[in-house]
DNA sequence: AAATCAAATAATGTATGCATTAAAGAATTT
DNA sequence: AAATTCTTTAATGCATACATTATTTGATTT
């Protein structure tokens, strides 16, 4: 998960093998054996194999007995069932932070978040886009404190990561999203939770649409 | 997770750890080094240490670095955190499962979950009432299908199961509790969305308040 | 007796060894 | 050539070894 990630073995494997999944540097569907992944990771495979057994937990990877470890591919299917679960979920988390009234210091790295994505908007860079837009949604659970609730969400997000930034290319700018986020903001700042909830709620459902629909006109049903 | 569980001592160790858990055999805040759990599980310590790391990312258990593995301890302040994810995410699974209008026979599962549940109760048997109650959650669970909300919300209810059966017998029998999962599935049965998502969800929050309730009536601030 | 420091103990993190057994490949039969 | 059986290869699951280092114990000093 995240605790003793300081200095070890295992730690290393962990944090490389998931940036490395995450890139894509090792891709969806992505096979090998523990010992040459060992070899790679300049290691034993001890550490790999509880690294391992980690990003498995988090449904990064799958073990498979005698083949080793593979990384998982997303697939639409997939995509819906985490959409689904952000929708109950990231809602709610809005609506009940708006609800203790957060001040606007408080709200601070959604401001910054937001700023970004607008200014990166503009400019066309989006990877700052998609990394503001992350930044949001990972305050969001910050400020919200619920600390299971934001460790699940955070794997979801990972989950999706990949797809996220296969499809960012495939589509017009990002614009209804970006304002998405600045409404979802007026309302927190406002203190309204129905609000916040309901606009959170269409943005959720609108982006997961949008992907959607996207990985079907494109036909990628492996990510 | 519960991928290859058939005969291993990995398998074997996950199970018997977490069952001993569960049961507060091994109670929370227990504490013991590897070697220790190893041999009392007559095995080396790389299985125990496999099982370990799974049952960590599990939120069952800490691992410190020089102390051993120590069974987490539930909090009033977990139980909120718990309460209210499950209070966002079964209501929406309930209305979700209602709108696809599942049939009698489908829910035939959550029937029986709920005669035994009533039954239990004029019996007075409070396990058995217990173990009814986590069958409707499950079941509800299956037939909506998502995977990964499914695993999620079983780590949850694993989590809060000692402060359930503990909190099972500090109170009046749970006769609301049950009247509450009939109209649940009266609102599935009716496939009525709306319905379902809005008792389910009275019925998480009632839940919710009485159990905190009685953990700080009781002063238990450790579980 | 309290405090300080040194030696002993023990737990972890990791590497390595090894038996078992699935998978791949070779050899044989049909 | 296809099918079958036998060999070989190699990956896993687990045990074990070991260096490092935190913790405890014991000795020494004040």
């Amino acid at each position: 998960m995240s605790a003793n990630d300081k200095s070890t073995r295992v730690g290393d494997a962990y944090l490389q093998l998931k940036e490395e999944i995450r890139t894509n540097r090792l891709p969806p569907g992505f096979q090998a054996p523990e010992p040459e992944i060992a070899m790679r990771l300049g290691m034993s495979r001890t550490p790999v194999r509880e690294a391992l057994i980690r990003l498995e937990a988090e449904g990064l990877v799958e073990l498979i007995p005698r083949r080793g470890a593979r990384v998982l591919p997303i697939s639409p299917h997939d995509m819906k069932e985490i959409y689904e679960i952000l929708t109950a979920l990231e809602p709610e988390a809005a609506a009940s932070l708006a609800a203790r009234k957060p001040t606007e210091k408080e709200l601070r790295p959604l401001t910054r978040a937001t700023d970004d994505m607008e200014r990166a908007l503009e400019s066309g860079n989006l990877d700052a886009w998609a990394e503001a837009d992350d930044r949001f949604h990972h305050a969001l659970l910050d400020l919200h404190g619920n600390r299971r609730l934001k460790s699940f969400v955070s794997s979801l997000y990972d989950q999706a990561h990949r797809a996220r930034i296969v499809t960012l290319r495939l589509r017009a700018m990002p614009v209804d999203s970006t304002q998405e986020h600045r409404d979802i903001l007026a309302h927190l700042l406002a203190g309204d939770a129905e609000g916040s909830r309901r606009v959170f709620r269409t943005h959720r459902e609108r982006a997961a649409n949008e992907l959607l629909q996207i990985l079907e006109n494109y036909r990628l049903p492996q990510l």
